[in-house]
DNA sequence: ACGACAAGTAAGCAACCGCTTACTACTCGC
DNA sequence: GCGAGTAGTAAGCGGTTGCTTACTTGTCGT
């Protein structure tokens, strides 16, 4: 396999596609949705941009395979008990390589297009919360668990798209620390607003 | 003052700006800084567009206004002590009407813009975690008000951008509760992670 | 009353957007 | 080996964007 010299692109259908879908999900983390050309995901995937409306449609549509193509890993592996840790691993990880820790930040640097605040919403956020809300037999379960949820995005928020210190350099660790004691206390029968 | 009729604009200058003001406010709020368009802003303040740039020199140069001219009533006004209180409620309140409560979902639903999120990490979040931490002698202050904050602007963020129910639909009165109960245990002594 | 300057207007420019089209070249079944 | 079909390419289309320019109209000091 000489990949030198490319005086023209070998055909190679599956890894143009890999391709687009690879730079689309480290575009769409850094600059979100609105901010990211189809131009720039063809240079960065080094592919013609007619192919990009070849593979996938239209940009809305590769926002959505991108999506679904890395939020399905997080949900499928583990132990249910262990959602909320991992939910806010996978939020605190710094985007380090492609793949799961980018969808995140993708939505939340996208929420000015609607798709994208559906896609957070009905996708990720139902099945989080619903899961969640599973976790606890507390009245206004689901509530509780939106408000949970509602924390560990804001966190992930202001860590990776405002990068506001001190949070921003803190380690992941000590966040998950102070996180996964209070979360007990939201989630619990007797937690903090049970009477009126 | 007679302001019936226009068959050509009546010349106000301080009208004007105020008109493209609330605009530009209310336009921020409901879509963004990206998916707002200056003809749009023009439009809603019933002035012609090229105005805009004569009073605010350019798009983001309004936006930045926008958000300093709504965001200081909050900070100056009541106790130190009932901040959180006041910023949480300001971030619950339906977009009523323009002003202040617009404020942070305009900048929530516009964090692909890079002065934007600036914006928010620094005047709001900055002036905000600040005084959040003096209400606290913990240890990690600082860190524990980063994630009060992000607290407040993850509930803001799913209630009013992504409007995910039960959240959405849930009273304020009721989030308050929640979440007023649960910060003193973040923000005290001897919370959750004392040890180690 | 009138000149000067500011407020308001219409039109359009250059750049960029997502997307399409017309085309070339490679690969593979036969 | 040769037509068919697909991967890849270059160019550009129509529309929108933020912003500017050349101009008209109203206001006010003198």
């Amino acid at each position: 396999m000489c990949e030198d010299r490319q005086p023209r692109r070998k055909r190679d259908p599956t890894a143009t596609r890999t391709a687009l879908l690879r730079a689309a999900g480290e575009l769409f983390a850094e600059r979100g949705f609105d901010q990211t050309t189809v131009r720039e995901v063809a240079a960065r995937a080094e592919v013609n941009q007619a192919l990009l409306f070849r593979y996938f449609g239209s940009k809305q549509e590769l926002f959505a395979e991108v999506l679904s193509h890395n939020s399905e890993a997080l949900l499928r592996s583990g132990p249910a008990a262990e959602l909320p840790r991992r939910i806010l691993e996978s939020v605190l990880s710094e985007h380090t390589r492609s793949g799961a820790e980018h969808t995140l930040v993708a939505l939340l640097r996208s929420l000015s297009d609607e798709r994208a605040a559906t896609l957070l919403r009905d996708e990720l956020g139902g099945s989080y919360s619903e899961r969640l809300a599973s976790l606890t037999d507390a009245p206004d379960a689901e509530l509780r668990a939106d408000l949970v949820l509602a924390w560990f995005f804001g966190v992930g928020m202001m860590r990776s798209v405002l990068r506001k210190s001190p949070l921003a350099e803190a380690s992941p660790e000590v966040i998950v620390d102070y996180l996964m004691r209070a979360v007990p206390l939201l989630l619990e029968r007797n937690a903090p607003a049970d009477d009126e």
